[in-house]
DNA sequence: ATTGAGAGTTTTTTT
DNA sequence: AACTCTCAAT
């Protein structure tokens, strides 16, 4: 197993007891390091229930998982994010910070609606304090460890004011919505580990070998609980890079790494510095910025690949022509047969800037995938439906019952609400409870109490299901709701989409109850949809161009990289400049994305770019001064003048007409590649949006249109479908869940037959041809 | 209570 | 350009 690796890497390999740290350059086999560590000490006869290895999204998480399991086939070490680890602990623990083990995660948009409740009790200069200001202000706090009670607003800090008045406000809400907050996540483990020393103790002993990936991004939580962990058995190894040091505005601090052989003095330090990865030149692109940076530790990256093409950088005249020129680039080099599209990247510093490139990839028929900002469970349809699913999960969940009350429409308005709130405020009652007690509450009318009554009874018929599969239980909230119903009834362009969306979340649903045997997983499928990120989503084998920003680029690779908008104030960031720290972090940024590239560097900007609406004229970043540049390509390809900018804009008219076709060629070539791979789709596009969405499988073959009648399979059937049966007439199926043979649907007839289970395989049911109404 | 139009504001990055 | 919020009309 120790073949094939450096006398560095085996050095960390095989090192057993006692902290560890792997300061690991960009490309010198990381990974590998920390698989093969693990698979080494399984081989010692360390019990894999005794390893933890925390990295820093689930997609390094499981691509670490797989490569353990395929060297030492033990599935029994925990791999995962310190998020979703601390959610496990904090489910077996939550009494002892005032939850309940069925609490809800909220995400940044839950946290949100709940801080406005907070806040609205409060006075609070709305216009000099934004809940998303305030919101950061708390984050900070908790990633520090510092409690609503410990709480000290620095003098001549106006908003530390708003953020110690608040603070505990927001947690009450959440502890009364039994909910958790990202941060809370975090900051209530570390608190359970400080208080509780008996629990401490039996964890720090249970998970005797930790390893922490990433190691420069974590915050003071993290740190803590990595300690925290390892007091009795002080084998802590981690590894990290402080040059790939990006999530400051997230808490992370950088001098836990820094100072790590301070606080183990006894550490054993590996260096690789190696590189593998990258030519000579990008390499040397990535020494030359990076060693600007003043707070950082030298560190000798050298490789023995050859040194490459030179690295290019090109200048266009617009934001446009730069996204073209690179559309242009990949479609030659595929073209001649050069290069793949999954070759190639393309890397921006903020989601908005994608768009261009989208278009210009489009245009030529480029396939692509983008690891975007919007993605699957962050749109409105599907939060709106696992609203109901948190609900019935937890019935305390404020935020979620706020959000379902009244989606889809039913009468239940602001009034009503605030009426609702305010008994339930005054008899310490869940919004839930007090909806039950409709009847007694005196300033509500006749009409809004028998609709809240009636939304009670709805939730009691989808809370008796609850302990189903989830394909069922999200079926009965799609029909009981009649969510599905008036989005199938609906002409809207956009709605079409949001269907196909949804039957995207139950093939999600049903790949769930197939990985999960039985039934009784709510909690399990709802924590799983919570902590699931954007780079998940990402396919590591699909044959397309990939575009990300640089923040999620970090951890992968790629041949041909192209770093995009290289200008003051995207990179670096405006916000960044007021600080010197912050703009150190912006250059590791660019740091990251050069590194990421394996033999093909662009980098490129344009002279002027529209932003929001505006065409303003750019500067050139002040990191392409730091950049080797007798050694790099430099490319001005030609400007346009005034005549090209009128036959821009003479073709733009005309490819408002083309994209439509070009959507629908590429959307259902995309669906015939990815037979059942992609889970989440990309986002969909909004106003303007015609919704091409790569990637998409059963939901856009659904969309597109009907599939051939004829014999029945029990997969051919799908919530919501219009069927007939020889006995019971029309009917539609409301839910429906399982696999194969045992595939079973629910479906409502008319009165007097009503609702009947059916075993697909056996049943006398077929599906309705071409369905639009009932 | 719901819908639609218009005004005003904005996102840097993400578990 | 695109999103959210506010306000008036129904």
């Amino acid at each position: 197993m120790l073949d094939g690796l450096t006398d560095a890497q085996r050095e960390a390999v095989t090192h057993f007891e006692g902290p560890l740290l792997i300061l690991a350059g960009p490309g010198s086999g990381k990974t590998r390091v920390v698989t093969h560590r693990v698979a080494w000490l399984l081989g010692q006869d360390v019990p894999g229930r005794n390893i933890l290895a925390l990295t820093f999204t689930n997609k390094a998480a499981d691509e670490m998982g797989r490569r353990i399991e395929r060297l030492a086939g033990d599935p029994s070490v925990w791999v995962g994010t310190f998020h979703r680890f601390c959610a496990r602990l904090l489910r077996k623990y939550a009494q002892f910070v005032g939850l309940q083990d069925n609490y809800t995660i909220y995400d940044v948009d839950d946290g949100l609606k709940a801080l406005r409740q907070a806040i609205a009790r409060l006075k609070i200069d709305k216009d000099r304090f934004s809940p998303e200001t305030i919101a950061k202000g708390i984050s900070w706090a908790k990633n520090n460890l510092i409690s609503p009670e410990q709480y000290q607003p620095r003098p001549g800090y106006a908003l530390g004011n708003v953020v110690q008045a608040v603070y505990p406000l927001y947690q009450r809400q959440l502890a009364a919505s039994n909910a958790a907050d990202f941060d809370d996540l975090l900051y209530h483990v570390a608190a359970i580990l400080r208080e509780n020393p008996e629990i401490r103790a039996s964890l720090d002993e249970r998970y005797r070998f930790v390893l922490v990936d990433e190691y420069q991004d974590t915050n003071l939580a993290q740190y803590a609980i990595a300690r925290a962990l390892s007091v009795d058995y002080p084998n802590l190894a981690v590894t990290g890079d402080p040059d790939q040091s990006i999530y400051g505005w997230r808490g992370a601090n950088l001098n836990n790494i820094l100072e790590f052989e301070r606080d183990y003095p006894k550490v054993h330090v590996v260096r690789l510095e190696q590189n593998y990865r990258s030519t000579q030149r990008i390499l040397g692109a990535a020494a030359s910025l990076i060693a600007h940076n003043v707070r950082r530790k030298e560190k000798g990256l050298f490789t023995e690949n050859g040194p490459g093409a030179p690295v290019r950088l090109t200048t266009y005249a617009t934001g446009k022509d730069e996204s073209q020129g690179i559309a242009a680039y990949i479609f030659e080099q595929v073209r001649a047969g050069r290069r793949r599209p999954r070759d190639f990247a393309v890397f921006y510093r903020i989601n908005a800037l994608s768009r261009s490139l989208e278009f210009a990839l489009r245009e030529l028929g480029i396939p692509y995938q983008m690891v975007n900002g919007l993605e699957f469970f962050q749109r409105k349809e599907i939060k709106d439906v696992l609203a109901y699913l948190h609900l019935l999960n937890n019935p305390r969940d404020e935020v979620a019952l706020l959000r379902v009350i009244n989606t889809p429409p039913r009468g239940i308005g602001r009034t009503t609400i605030d009426r609702l709130s305010d008994y339930a405020a005054r008899n310490a009652l869940s919004l839930l409870e007090a909806a039950r007690r409709a009847k007694d509450i005196l300033p509500l009318g006749t009409r809004p109490a028998a609709l809240l009554t009636k939304f009670v009874q709805l939730f009691d018929r989808l809370a008796a299901a609850a302990g189903g599969p989830i394909e069922e239980i999200v079926g009965l909230v799609l029909s009981e709701t009649g969510y599905q119903r008036r989005l199938q009834e609906s002409e809207d362009e956009d709605d079409l989409q949001r269907l196909a969306n949804i039957e995207e979340l139950l093939t999600v649903a049903r790949d769930f109850d197939e990985r999960h045997e039985g039934a009784g997983n709510l909690e399990a499928f709802i924590e799983e949809t919570s902590l699931v990120s954007d780079t998940d989503a990402w396919e590591t084998e699909a044959d397309r161009v990939t575009l990300m920003t640089l923040h999620a680029s970090k951890g992968l690779e790629f041949p041909v990289v192209f770093i995009t908008a290289v200008e003051e104030g995207l990179l670096p960031h405006e916000r960044s400049r007021e600080r010197t720290e912050q703009l150190e972090e912006e250059r590791r940024l660019m740091f990251v994305g050069i590194t990421r590239a394996q033999q093909e560097l662009l980098i490129s900007l344009a002279r002027c770019r529209d932003f929001r609406g505006q065409r303003k004229l750019t500067v050139p970043s002040s990191f392409l001064m730091e950049l080797p540049r007798e050694d790099m390509d430099w490319e001005f390809p030609a400007s346009e003048d005034r005549v090209d900018d009128m036959w821009d804009g003479i073709d733009q008219r005309r490819e408002q007409w083309n994209v439509q076709e070009a959507d629908e060629q590429i959307d259902s070539e995309a669906v015939d590649k990815t037979v059942g791979a992609a889970v989440h789709p990309p986002r969909q596009r909004r106003r303007d949006g015609r919704g091409f969405v790569p990637g998409l499988t059963t939901a856009a073959a659904l969309a597109n249109g009907g599939r051939p009648p004829s014999p029945d399979r029990p997969d051919d059937f799908r919530q919501g479908m219009l069927v007939v049966h020889q006995l019971y007439g029309l009917g539609r199926i409301a839910a429906i869940s399982g696999s194969g043979s045992g595939r079973k649907a629910t479906v409502d007839f008319r009165p007097p037959a009503g609702r009947k289970q059916f075993r697909l395989a056996e049943a006398k049911l077929h599906p309705l041809g071409k369905q639009k109404k009932k």
